[in-house]
DNA sequence: CTATTATTGTGTTGTTTTGACACATTTATA
DNA sequence: TATAAATGTGTCAAAACAACACAATAATAG
């Protein structure tokens, strides 16, 4: 009677790409991995997906595992499942790719897991098929943030236009018009003058604006083209 | 050693979204499933995930089983995988959509499955989490057909500019301006004017384009913004 | 054989958006 | 007090867009 009876079950991993912006750089939150095979080598945080466990739950508790944050930005990327992209056995791996204010994290529980901010720049190689992992995140970044407001969730609850521009200027590895892109960000109706400004410059210091979150949440789905297409 | 052994091993399955389109209508192919639980109920096309087979491999053997077809438009969705989506025993369903002309599959075969092509808008209760699986399905193959040439998947080889038009409105449940729409379209550059016309036509017919396939291929990834913010 | 009707192809126009660029303002430092 | 770096605002021509008008084609009805 039993029809599923004969099929193979398989060993299910979750991993998490988490993405930071200091200021400068975009990065990603890496760790060393503790336990063979490829112990010691740089890797995604990850792990398996616990028997009573919906997997959005589970990548919830290995990115609170690493960061201690809650509530975070995430979305289910894709799964990856070669045959042979785990040399013990056969692992799917549903991969999830999460966003966070680099500041905000438990630097506790990131030094136990021998985690580091490491900038796109200066990827080291990474277990498996990560790497081809952390590429299919940068493009669904780079695609989605062109659409969609999500670059704010990298970003402190207040921010200059400055700040933001450096952040889209960083994921797309490009230079934009300070002027035309003010023009578009502020034309979105996303930003509310919090009549405040960065003391932290050096120069003119800038108006920090926070995030209208009804208009960001109620609207995320919108379009918005955020980028120019060609420049 | 083996830091893999006490960890769970869960069913895999594969379930395929398919869409079609019959010049009027959206559609998706649905199958009666042949087996406990809920036999003979609604259902998508799926099947479990073979020992030695990647997800995409798998994918392939299950739409070529239900259609005859290989080479069709196939992109992985999601992985569903609540802990208590089937009945019987956990299992998860990592979740593919795929995309063909209606009228190019294997007749017999969709017969030997109880297979029907049913109209989005007659969409019966299908069995599990399937019909939340068909709802994320359509609104991804909505936001794909508004930044890429999709929609040609949909269609004959040679097809007009009104059966395109149909096409988008199909999908989008709307109307669009045919003026504004045929400018767009030819503006893009991926239509190749054959000579011929469309015989089959009441009034006027129709000039039969096909498909600028290398511009289609290699301009896949731009954004194209085929449809219109308003209206 | 002509008028009618449905459909398709092309053109126009005013408005909005865009990209490229100029100029003025602010603030720390020389 | 001058300088330099960064920020805020403005201009303008070109492009894109939505809304709409009109002409051409082809089956069919009278």
């Amino acid at each position: 009677m039993n029809h599923y009876a004969h099929s193979t079950r398989l060993l299910v991993a979750i991993d998490c790409i988490i993405f930071g912006f200091d200021g400068e750089e975009l990065k990603l939150l890496l760790i060393k991995r503790r336990f063979e095979p490829e112990k010691g080598k740089w890797s995604l945080m990850g792990g398996f997906v616990n028997e009573e466990e919906d997997l959005e739950v589970g990548a919830e508790r290995i990115l609170h595992e690493l960061t201690g944050l809650h509530n975070i930005y995430v979305e289910q990327l894709q799964t990856f499942g070669k045959v042979d992209r785990d040399p013990v056995e056969r692992t799917l791996s549903v991969v999830f790719f999460a966003l966070i204010n680099i500041h905000n994290h438990d630097e506790e529980s990131v030094k136990s897991h021998s985690a580091c901010w490491i900038s796109l720049k200066q990827m080291p190689k990474l277990i498996f098929d990560h790497e081809k992992m952390v590429q299919i995140a940068l493009e669904r970044l780079r695609y989605k943030a062109a659409l969609h407001p999500i670059g704010f969730e990298l970003l402190p609850q207040q921010f200059t236009i400055p700040q933001l521009q450096k952040l889209y200027e960083a994921i797309y590895d490009l230079k934009l018009d300070r002027r035309n892109f003010s023009r578009k960000i502020l034309s979105t109706g996303l930003l509310l003058d919090t009549g405040e400004k960065n003391v932290n410059s050096a120069t003119k210091k800038a108006v920090l604006y926070r995030l209208n979150k009804e208009k960001y949440e109620s609207n995320f789905n919108n379009f918005w083209y955020f980028m120019p297409v060609t420049t």
